[in-house]
RNA sequence: GGGCGAUUAGCUCAGUUGGCUAGAGCGUCACGUUUACACCGUGAAUGUCGCAGGUUCGAGUCCUGCAUCGCCCACCA
C-alpha cells in the first residue's frame, strides 16, 4: 500500500472558496455570443435586492446550476444571467421602516429626491448580500452579466414598452375600482391581494323609505361604507320588494335620499335580499353604479381614514374605529336590526398585511385580453412545456379569465411612469423625455406623472431586457429565447405568464421553452418557513456545517416529486456522508497505486485479464449514463440524485471495490493494470455524472486523482456517453453476463446470511462449500475463485458435486447459482437450521402457489403477453428446482 | 362554489405506459474496528399500498364514489 497523506474527510470549507475563485478566474461561467457552439441560456428569477438567501433560493438555484453545469459538459455554450429585482413595495417599506426607527423621518419629510437617495444608499449597502450568498452555493452564473431591474438599460426597456403599448392602445388611464393598500398607500394588482378567511359580522340595518311608508333592511359586512351609499338594490323579480323599486330611501345618519334600484346581480337568497350600493368602495357596487348611473362617493382617505365626504362627525377617523362608532350610533337610534356572525374572506395586502380597501381611483392599466391569447396558444401547442404538467391548468384558468392589469403604484421607488400632463388643458402625453409643450394647447407648463410602475412591469421583460433589448445586438440574437426557467408555482401569474406574454408581444418569440416549477420548502412539521416561527435555517450556517455540496445534494435527494419538501438540517447528513463515502473511495484507490496512464479509455484494455466483475461494473455504468441523462432531460432531479447515490454507494463501493480488492491485494501486475484501468475509467465517469449536483467535491477529486489534462477542470470534461456497439462487444458486455454476476452476489449474500444466523462475526474467516446448480454455473464460479473467496471472506472455498463430500450436516442456503454450505464442525444447530430452511421453504411455496394459479388459468395463459407468461414459466422451473434442493437439505439434517 | 394535489414500513418518500416476491434513506435489532470509509461494514425485522365498489386473466398503478389533510382560484353584500 502506498503511504499517501490524504485526510479521511473532505474539507468542504477550503475547497469551496478555492474552486469557486478558480472557476471564476478561468472564466468558465462566461457565456460568449461569439461561440460556435449551441447556446444554453437561463435567466435567474431575480431575488429581491433587499433579500437574504433562504432555502427556497438554495433549491431553486441548485436546480438551475445542475442544468447549467450538465449542459456545459454536454458541450453547450452556457449563459446563466444573474441579477436582482428592485421589489418596489418591499424595498420602499423596508427603508421607510428603517428611517422611522433610526431618524424618526417619513418619506414625506424627506421629499422624493432625498428619499430615493436613501433607498439607493441602502441598496448599495445591502443589495449585494444575496448575490454574495449565492456564490457560496457554487452557482455557475455569468457574473459579468449581473443586472438590476432599475439599471439604465432595463429602465430603458420599461419605458419603451410602456410607450409601445400606449400607442397600441393597450395601456390606458382610467378611473376604476382598484385594491388599495392603506398602509403602503398605493394601488395593488388583483394578484397582490391575499384572501384570508375570517370571522366577521353581518349587520342588518334598517333603511326607511323617504316618504315614511315602510323600510328596507339591508345586510352588510362593512357598515362604515354606508356613508358612501348611493342606492339600495333588490332583485327585479323579488316579490317582497317589487313595490320598493323606483322609490327613494332616506339613508340613516347621512340623511341622503337614494333610490331603490332593481339589478339582477342581487342574490335573493342572501342576507335580506336588499343590498346597499357603495359604488366607490366595492367592485360589484361599482358595476351597478355604472349600469344605473349612480353618483360615486369616495368616503375614505388614502391611509384608510374617513374623509370629509363621510361627514364631519367621522372625518379623520380610522375606518375600523368609524365602523365601531357608526354601529353604536345605529343601535342607539334603533336602526340596527340584528348582528349575525359571518364567515367570509377578507382581502389583505400582500406586503402591508392589512385589509385592502376597494377604492375608486385614477390608475394606469394594461389591457390583457389580446396579450393573453397568444400566450395560451404557445402552451397549448407545447411550444412551452410545464413540468409538472398540471400547472398548465392553473395557467390556462388565469389567462382565460384575465382582467386588466393595474400597473401604477403610488410609490417612489420604481420606474416612474413616462407620462406628462398639460397643466392647462390636462392633455396626456406619453414620451421618453418631457415634451417641450403641450401638443394640444401648446402651453409649456407640463408636469410628469408622480407614480411608478408595478415591479412586475420590469420583471416581465427580464428574459430579453437583460440582453440589452430594445437595442439590437448579438447577445440578444444568440441567447434569446432562453431554454429553461426554474421558478416557484406561486409566481405563475405574477411572472411566468406575463413573461410569456411580453416575449411574444415584443420579441415575437417565446421567452423559454421549458418551465420547471419547484417545490415549496417547509419545516419538519410541514409549516411554512417564516421569520416569526423562527423555523427558517440560515443556508450559510448549513453550508458551514455540512458543506455546500452536502446541502445541494441533500435538498434534491429529499425533494419529493412535485410536492412540498419537509426539511430539517439533520437531513443534510445524507449528502455529507455521501461525500465522505466517495472521498474515501478515491482515497483507497490512491493508496494502491498512481492513476493508470490510459484511464480515459478502454479501447486498449487487455481483455484476457478483464474479470466478470469488471464487465459487470462497466455494464452498470453504461446503463446509468442513459438513466441519469434521461432523468435530467425530464427534470427528474430527485431520480437523478437517488440513482447516482445507489450506483455509487451500492454498486460501485459495496460490490465493485470489494471485488477489486482481491486483485489489488493479490493480483499479478498485468491483472492489476487492467483492473486499475477499469476502476479509473469508471471513477472518472462517476465524478462527471455527479459534478452537476456536487461541483466542489468532484472538482477536488478530479484534481486529486490526476484526471486533469490540458482541460484543467472537470467543468470542461465531457458528459459521459454510452458505449458504442463495437466497444461493448470488445468488452463482452451482455445482459447475460450482468445477470450471472448479479446471481453471484445473491449467492454471496446467502452465504453471509448463514454466518449471521450463527452469530459468526463477518471478519472471522470461515470455510465455504458451494455446490453449483449446473455445469455453466460451475464454470462461471471457477473463473474467479480468488475474487469469490475475498467477497465471502472465506478461509477456504471448495466446489463440490455432492453432499456426501461434506463432513456431515452443515448450515446451508440456496441461491440461483448453487447451494452454499458452511462446513464448520460442531457449529450447526439443527433446530436453528430447520427454522431457517423452513422459512425459506414457506416463502418459495407461497410464490409457487401464486405462479401455478396463474399458469393453470387458461385466461392468463391465453391473454397475458407472451413475455409475461414465459417469465412465469421460467420462474416456476427455478423455484421448483430451489425447493427441491431445499428439501434435500432438510432431509439431510 | 370551482380546480389541483396528497393518503404506500415508526418517520420522510420512490414506485414509468396495469405483470412485484411493493422499494430506498433515516430509525430499530443482532454481529463486527477487516488492510478506503464507524460520516463504516454484514445480516435481520417491519406494510389488508386511506375506505368502498367497478373494469381486467391480473390493480399500489385505470374508472366511480366516499373520507381526511393541504394548496390555488371565485364579486355573494
Amino acid at each position: 500500500m502506498r503511504d499517501i497523506a490524504i485526510p479521511k474527510h473532505f474539507d468542504s470549507g477550503s475547497a469551496q472558496d478555492r474552486w469557486y475563485n478558480y472557476w471564476e478566474e478561468k472564466g468558465y461561467f462566461k457565456g460568449s455570443a461569439d461561440s460556435a457552439s449551441e447556446k444554453y441560456t437561463i435567466v435567474i428569477p431575480p431575488p429581491n435586492v433587499t433579500g437574504v438567501l433562504t432555502l427556497g433560493h438554495v433549491l431553486n438555484n441548485t436546480l438551475q446550476d445542475i442544468l447549467i453545469r450538465w449542459q456545459k459538459m454536454k458541450g453547450k455554450e452556457i449563459c446563466w444571467v444573474p441579477g436582482t429585482d428592485h421589489a418596489g413595495i418591499a424595498t420602499q417599506s423596508k427603508v421607510e421602516t428603517y428611517l422611522k426607527k433610526e431618524k424618526n423621518l417619513t418619506r414625506y419629510d424627506l421629499g422624493r429626491e432625498d428619499f430615493l437617495e436613501h433607498v439607493w444608499e441602502w441598496k448599495e449597502k445591502y443589495g449585494g448580500r444575496i448575490i454574495e450568498q449565492l456564490r457560496k452555493l457554487g452557482v455557475a452564473c455569468d457574473w459579468e452579466r449581473e443586472r438590476f431591474t432599475l439599471d439604465d438599460g432595463l429602465s430603458d426597456a420599461v419605458e419603451d414598452v410602456f410607450i409601445k403599448l400606449y400607442k397600441k392602445g393597450l395601456i390606458y388611464k382610467g378611473k376604476r375600482i382598484i385594491n388599495w393598500c392603506p398602509k403602503s398607500r398605493t394601488a395593488l394588482s388583483d394578484e397582490e391581494v391575499i384572501h384570508k378567511e375570517e370571522k366577521g359580522n353581518l349587520w342588518h340595518i334598517k333603511y326607511p323609505l323617504a316618504n315614511g311608508n315602510g323600510e328596507l333592511v339591508v345586510a352588510t359586512t362593512r357598515p362604515e361604507t354606508m356613508l358612501g351609499d348611493t342606492a339600495v338594490a333588490v332583485h327585479p323579480e323579488d316579490e317582497r320588494y317589487k313595490d320598493f323599486i323606483g322609490k327613494t330611501i332616506m339613508l340613516p345618519i347621512v340623511k341622503r335620499e337614494i333610490p331603490v334600484i332593481a339589478d339582477k346581480f342581487v342574490d335573493k337568497e342572501f342576507g335580506t335580499g336588499a343590498v346597499k350600493v357603495t359604488p366607490a368602495h366595492d367592485p360589484n357596487d361599482y358595476g351597478m353604479g355604472e349600469r344605473h348611473h349612480l353618483p360615486m362617493i369616495n368616503v375614505m382617505n388614502d391611509d384608510g381614514t374617513m374623509n370629509q365626504a363621510a361627514g364631519e362627525e367621522f372625518n379623520g377617523l380610522d375606518r375600523f374605529k368609524c365602523r365601531k362608532i357608526l354601529v353604536e350610533k345605529l343601535q342607539k337610534q334603533g336602526s340596527l336590526v340584528k348582528v349575525e356572525e359571518h364567515l367570509h374572506k377578507v382581502g389583505y395586502s400582500e406586503r402591508g398585511n392589512v385589509p385592502v380597501e376597494p377604492r375608486l381611483s385614477d390608475q394606469w392599466f394594461v389591457k390583457m385580453k389580446t396579450l393573453a391569447e397568444p400566450a395560451l396558444k404557445v402552451v397549448a401547442d407545447k411550444k412551452i412545456k410545464f413540468y409538472p404538467e398540471r400547472w398548465t391548468k392553473t395557467y390556462n384558468h388565469w389567462l382565460e379569465n384575465i382582467k386588466d392589469w393595474c400597473i401604477s403604484r403610488q410609490l417612489w421607488w420604481g420606474h416612474r411612469i413616462p407620462a406628462y400632463y398639460c397643466s392647462g388643458c390636462g392633455e396626456i402625453m406619453v414620451a421618453k423625455t418631457q415634451p417641450e409643450k403641450c401638443k394640444k394647447c401648446h402651453t409649456k407648463e407640463l408636469h410628469r406623472d408622480e407614480d411608478v410602475l408595478d415591479t412586475w412591469f420590469s420583471s416581465w421583460l427580464w428574459p430579453f431586457s437583460v440582453f440589452g433589448w430594445p437595442h439590437d445586438n448579438n447577445d440578444l440574437k444568440e441567447f434569446y429565447p432562453t431554454n429553461s426557467l426554474v421558478t416557484g408555482p406561486d409566481i405563475i401569474f405574477f411572472w411566468v405568464a406575463r413573461m410569456i406574454m411580453a416575449g411574444l408581444e415584443f420579441m415575437d418569440e417565446i421567452p423559454f421553452s421549458e418551465v420547471y416549477f419547484t417545490s415549496i420548502i417547509r419545516d419538519e412539521q410541514g409549516r411554512k418557513m417564516s421569520k416569526s416561527l423562527n423555523n427558517s435555517p440560515d443556508p450559510l450556517d448549513v453550508i458551514d456545517h455540512y458543506g455546500a455540496d452536502a446541502l445541494r445534494f441533500s435538498i434534491i435527494y429529499i425533494a419529493p416529486v412535485g410536492q412540498d419538501i419537509k426539511y430539517s438540517n439533520e437531513k443534510c447528513d445524507i449528502g455529507k456522508h455521501f461525500a465522505t463515502k466517495i472521498w474515501n473511495a478515491a482515497r483507497f484507490r490512491l493508496m494502491q497505486a498512481p492513476l493508470s496512464e490510459n484511464w480515459d479509455s478502454l479501447e486498449n484494455i487487455s481483455t484476457e485479464n478483464l474479470r466478470d466483475d469488471d464487465i459487470w461494473i462497466l455494464s452498470k455504468l453504461d446503463k446509468k449514463v442513459t438513466e441519469l441523462s434521461d432523468a435530467l432531460t425530464d427534470f427528474e432531479f430527485h431520480k437523478y440524485a437517488h440513482d447516482i447515490y445507489e450506483f455509487i454507494w451500492s454498486e460501485f463501493c459495496d460490490w465493485y471495490i470489494e471485488s477489486a480488492k482481491s486483485v489489488f491485494f493479490k493480483g499479478s501486475e498485468p491483472e492489476k493494470k487492467t483492473v486499475f484501468n477499469v476502476f479509473d475509467y469508471a471513477f472518472s465517469r462517476i465524478l462527471r455524472l455527479l459534478h452537476p449536483i456536487m461541483p466542489f467535491l468532484t472538482e477536488e477529486l478530479y484534481h486529486e486523482m490526476g484526471y486533469v489534462t490540458e482541460k484543467d477542470s472537470i467543468m470542461l470534461s465531457p458528459w459521459p456517453k454510452v458505449f458504442n456497439k463495437k466497444l461493448k462487444a470488445q468488452l463482452q458486455i451482455t445482459d447475460e453476463k450482468e445477470k450471472l454476476v448479479n446471481n453471484k452476489f445473491e449467492l454471496i449474500s446467502a452465504a453471509r446470511n448463514i454466518k449471521s444466523t450463527y452469530n459468526i462475526p463477518n471478519v472471522q474467516k470461515t470455510p465455504f462449500c458451494i455446490k453449483p446448480v449446473d455445469k455453466k454455473a460451475e464454470e462461471f464460479l471457477c473463473s474467479d475463485m480468488s475474487g469469490l473467496k475475498t467477497l465471502l471472506n472465506a478461509e477456504m472455498l471448495t466446489l463440490i458435486k455432492d453432499d456426501s463430500e461434506l463432513d456431515g450436516p452443515a448450515p446451508s442456503s440456496v441461491s440461483s447459482l448453487g447451494s452454499v454450505y458452511l462446513p464448520l464442525r460442531g457449529v450447526i444447530d439443527i433446530e436453528e437450521e430447520k427454522k431457517k430452511l423452513n422459512k425459506q421453504e414457506k416463502e418459495l411455496q407461497a410464490l409457487l402457489k401464486g405462479i401455478n394459479a396463474k399458469l393453470s388459468n387458461e385466461n392468463f395463459v391465453n391473454r397475458a403477453p407472451e413475455k409475461v407468461v414465459k417469465r412465469e414459466k421460467e420462474r416456476k422451473i427455478e423455484f421448483e428446482e430451489k425447493l427441491k434442493r431445499l428439501n434435500n437439505m432438510m432431509n439431510n439434517l
